[in-house]
Formats: structure tokens, sequence, C-alpha cells
RNA sequence: GGCGCGGUAGCUCAGUUGGUUAGAGCGAUCGACUCAUAAUCGAUAGGUCGGGAGUUCAAGUCUCCCCCACGCCA
């Protein structure tokens, strides 16, 4: 039994995700996790809300509610959806829990011990009327270059000229629209990445087993232009963790809180913490700490490629500048971007379909299965509503739950319900035997690799092996001369419903509940043994006949979901 | 403009270190079966592997140039 530590990217606090953040990140570790733990291995898998930052502290504004209290609600709604995707987080954290804030700190107070960290005066432009400092993207006017009037403090949008706050004509706030900005001159914190280079090239090196697009990012930022730059890890905002050193506090730092990039990434750790002091586990440091048992644990994290820059270089610079033996990641999967028909999602035009959306058109086996089975693993992928349709029909409703279906009322109108006696295996049964374990082999190969799609196709043509040999074999016209074989053909068939639960719990984990209860067993173990497998179901053992396990989806729904998630047009 | 990931059957994608007639699923056509959600199973058709040049006994696979799509950066 191996340990596995597992990590999805953890999504921002603001809002609702799309299908697209679901399979780069959250669904493909659930995958993983759920997997692992069906293989008897020790799993902890964690995933939080990123809450900090200026996006989180508007959206809140807007809502007319304090930030605090605008987070905490946003995370039981994205809680309570992530349970609705069946995804099974040890525990859903957040990265403004007492813990992280905790941490976060001890991790800055450590770097700077370690001489990591470094103070930088800087200009920037602060908002009487908001009472705060502004961020370049928060301050809007007209650019002196082309006198486009909604020109970004950073850049003008119509002629692409770089620019300064300061540059601007008539600049104001986007948040109040007040004019009444000034420059003051603010200190920083920096952590000193570009010491660690040397250190983090090395490491990025020694993982040869990581997917190209993870190093290609990795050594992009590492080596383009004059390297890896240091990093601003402080901001002038209210909603954050506070600056100290560890437990002291830090001179020049007052009323400044850490930048969400630097606590973000701790929160993986920090919500291990969490999990204990929730009381749903003990020892966190055993998963942690490579001096407190953690060296035997395998840390695998998921994310979308957007996220590969801060997990491969800048949380690996935050661990090992401290010199201390936290766990470091082993492998990094990330996927590139999922298209919606033709284009991308866009939360601001109501482009494509959101989790909370989803979940009301149908339950969650049937993203599930689709977005695993067309994750962007090696480019971007594209979801459309007649794939959708025909992939869920084909795959779920006609390959799988008919299965399930045709054996179960089968035997139920021949036999009883219960598993029938009688019969011995041939030749077509030992071919089958062989034929499963090859497959199952290889499937076992992909979810190790976390190769998502090969996985997927690989358990599809397991379920088509069934199919197969129940058109090879008739036991519908086996019945009529020899009902002893009958009756062999369909107890193997049967126990395959429990052997295509158990293998297909990853994917589809509500369909894999409901036919192990229709078998009315209790038995979900691993069908290692193909042959044992089996035999798990005994003659003379009751089942029940299932409602069918998936509906097929509509012409008619189809056209309407694709009308009614297409968005607006600019 | 620079960089990155791609460009393989109508569609979605596999193709390891270059090596026999380039694969799978869907869709299409034909056939078999009738237990089952008008489901299933089999067979067939369909590709100058983006274009060009080169290296090699041999290139989808390596080198160079170009074209296209997407993304990131400036």
């Amino acid at each position: 039994m191996a340990r596995h530590l597992i990590t999805s990217a953890i999504p921002y606090i603001n809002g609702i995700k799309h299908l697209g953040n679901l399979v780069g990140s959250q669904l493909p570790a659930d995958l993983f996790a759920r997997y692992m733990r069906a293989r008897g291995h020790e799993v902890l898998f964690l995933c939080a809300t990123d809450e900090h930052g200026t996006p989180a502290e508007l959206a809140a504004a807007k809502a007319d509610k304090p930030v605090a209290d605008y987070c905490a609600e946003m995370h039981d709604v994205q809680a309570k959806i992530a349970e609705g995707f069946r995804l099974s987080f040890d525990h859903f954290g957040r990265s403004s829990s007492p813990q992280n804030k905790k941490l976060t700190q001890a991790f800055a107070g450590r770097l700077a011990d370690m001489g990591l960290i470094r103070e930088v005066t800087e200009e920037q432009v602060y908002s009487i009327a908001d009472g705060r400092f502004l961020p370049d993207r928060y301050i809007e006017g007209t650019c002196p270059n082309c006198g486009f009037t909604s020109a970004r403090g950073d850049q003008c949008d119509n002629c692409t000229k770089q620019l300064d706050p300061t540059d601007l004509i008539d600049a104001h706030s986007t948040i109040s629209e007040s004019t009444d900005l000034e420059v003051r001159e603010t200190k920083h914190l920096y952590l000193c990445q570009s010491e660690l280079k040397d250190d983090l090239a090395a490491w990025i090196d020694s993982k040869t087993d990581w997917p190209i697009l993870t190093t290609s990012i990795a050594k992009k930022w590492l080596n383009d232009g004059d390297g890896l730059q240091d990093r601003g890890i402080t901001r002038d905002l209210d909603w954050g963790v506070p600056v100290k050193r560890g437990d002291a506090e830090w001179p020049g730092m007052e009323g400044k809180v850490f930048y969400v990039w630097f606590d973000a990434p701790i929160e993986y750790i920090a919500c291990a913490q969490e999990w204990e002091d929730a009381g749903k586990g003990t020892d966190w440091e055993r998963w942690w700490r490579t001096d407190k048992g953690a060296d035997d644990v395998t840390y695998t994290q998921f994310m979308g490629k957007d996220n590969v820059p801060f997990h491969t270089l800048s949380f690996p610079a935050t661990i090992m500048g401290t010199q201390e033996p936290w766990k470091l990641v082993d492998y990094i999967k990330s996927f590139n971007y999922l298209n919606y028909d033709g284009g991308q999602f866009s939360t601001s035009r109501g482009r494509g379909v959101f989790m909370d959306q989803a979940l009301e058109l149908l339950p969650s086996d049937y993203w599930r299965w689709w977005l695993l089975s067309h994750a962007p693993e090696s480019s971007d992928a594209e979801f459309t509503w007649e794939t959708f349709q025909t992939d869920t029909n084909k795959d779920l409703a006609d390959v799988l739950g008919n299965f399930v279906s045709r054996v179960t009322k089968f035997c139920r109108s021949k036999f009883s319900e219960d598993v029938p006696a009688g019969g011995a295996y041939g030749e077509a049964e030992t071919q089958l035997i062989a034929d499963l374990t090859t497959r199952i082999r290889a499937y076992e190969t992909h979810m190790e690799a976390t190769e998502v799609r090969k996985a997927a196709a690989e358990l599809r043509a397991i379920w088509v092996l069934g199919n197969e040999y129940l058109q090879a074999n008739a036991p519908w016209t086996t019945f009529k001369t020899d009902e002893e074989t009958a009756a062999m053909q369909i107890r193997l068939a049967l126990n395959l419903i429990r052997i295509y639960a158990v293998l297909s719990a990853p994917f589809i984990p509500d369909a894999a509940a409901t036919m192990i209860a229709a078998m009315q067993t209790t038995d979900e173990s691993w069908p290692t043994d193909v042959a044992a497998a089996l035999e798990t179901l005994p003659a003379g053992h009751a089942f029940t006949v299932p409602e069918n396990l998936f509906r097929k989806i509509t012409d008619d729904e189809r056209e309407e979901w694709a009308a009614r998630f297409a968005g607006t047009r600019d």
C-alpha cells in the first residue's frame, strides 16, 4: 500500500466555475483519488477556495456584503456544487483560514531569516475616495497616444501602447470613478526567486517523466529574457493575510497583506491542518513533512496550464527557500483548455455551461464521463452539444446501461431474481477472462499514469467485451436447448456487472453505486484476479433489476441547450 | 513581432527510441441477432499523415523553410 497526497488547483472564490475549469483540475484529480483509494492506497485529497485579492473585494462590494461574509457564502456555494459533482475531497478548505494565515506568516518569516526576502520601495497610485492603493488595471483614463477613452493603467487596449498610470489623461478609479488620485510611495516585500534559479532548474530537469506541457512552460519562465524574476509578495489591501514575520510584526509593513499568489499555494499545506482540526483525520504533518513521516508520500498536483508557472517555480521556490523538510510535488499533471463550441467559455458573456447549470440539466455522471473521456491533455479540446449527445448516449446508455439492463431483465424473465446455478465454463469464457485481464491491466496502467483519455477508452472497451460475449454466445438461444449453460453464461454476466461497477466508479460513481446496490453486494474489491472476481456473486445470490442507468439526451433537448448557453454576442 | 502547444480518415483523437499493407471510437453503408433503453454484435468504405525541400536502405516519426489555428508575452 502506498500513500498518495493529491491536490487540485484551488478555484478562486469569485463566482461559479465553468466546465473547462472543472475538467482542468478538480475532476481529473478526483478520478485519480478515487482510483487510488479503490486500489487500497492511503489517499489524502485536498482542495480549497482561493479567497484573497482585489477581485474578491470588488465582488463583495458589488453584492453589498462584507468581504468575509461574501467569501463564506461563496465557499458554501462552491462546496455544494463540488458535492454535486461527487468530488471526493477529504477536505475542502479556505485560503482565508486561520491555519493558512499562521502558516503563510511563518513561511514569510523563515524566508526572511534565510535572506530571501528584500524590501522594495515603489510608487503607486492611491485613490483618496476609495481609501486604497489601486492596481494598474483598476485605473482608467484617456490614452495620451491615441485618445482612446478606456485605456487602462498598464496598457491601452486600443493602440497597445504600454503606459504608466500617470500617463493617462483624466485618470480615474474604476471602482469609484473618482479622479482624486495621487502617487504615493509604498514599500513591498519581494521573494528572491532569482537566487533559487539554479536549484529550481536542477529540480525541473530531474523531472523527466512530467508532461511536456508542464516542463516547457516552466523552462520558458525560467530562461526567457533575463530569467526568473523576483516577485512581489505583498499588496496594499485590507483583505488578505496580514504581513507578519512569523509571529512578530514586520516594521514598515503595517496595514499590508501578502499577495494572493503567495498565500494560495500554502493553503495546500494549511488545508491538511484544517482537515485534522475539523476532526477528519490526525497527524497532518505525516503528509507534508518528510521528517515526520511524509518521505514515503507521492504527491501529485492537478491544474490548468495557466497555473503551471506558480506550481513549478513560485511555490517550489517558497518551499525550497525555507530549507525545511516540506514535501515537494512529485508529479504535476497539467491540462490545456476546453473550448465551448468554437470559442472560449466566457463568464461575462454567459457563454458556455457553468457547473451549477450543468447539474440542473443532467446528473453528474454524464458530465464526468464526457469531460474526462475528452480531457484536454495533448491540446485544447472542444465541447459541442452534438458530440456530448452522441457520446453519452452511445457510451453510457447503449453500451453500459443497456448491458446491465439486458442481463438483469433476461435473468429475471428466464430464471429469477437470484443468480442462477449450474453449467461450466467453456472456451468462450476462458477467452473472455483472458481479454478482460489484458484490458483491465491496461486500464490500471493508464490510470496510474494519469492518462485520462486512454483510461476512458480502455474502460469503454471493457464494457464492450460484455456485449460481445453476450452477442457471440446468445444465452437467449442457448436457453432453449441447454438451460444449464445459459445459467452459467448469465451468472458470469451478472458478475460482470459488479466488476464494471468497481472499475467504473472513479469515472461515474453514482451509476457504479446503483449497480452495486442492484447486485445487492458490499464487495467492491478490485478485480485483480478476473476469474476469481467473476465468482464473487455465487449461485442463489439475490439481486434486483435496477431502473435504466442512463436515459438518452433527445435532439430537442440538445437544440434547446445549445441555444440557451450560446451567450450574448459582442 | 517573439515564444509555446498543435495541424493524422466526415467528426473526436492514438501513433513509444525513424522500420513490415498508418490505428481506435463516433458517424456512413451492408449484414447478423432479437435478451435489452429502436439497444447489441460483425463486416465494409473512407487518409498524397498542413505544404515544400533535405538526411537515410527506410520518415507521420529527424533537419530546414513556408502556411494555418489556438494560446501566452511584448
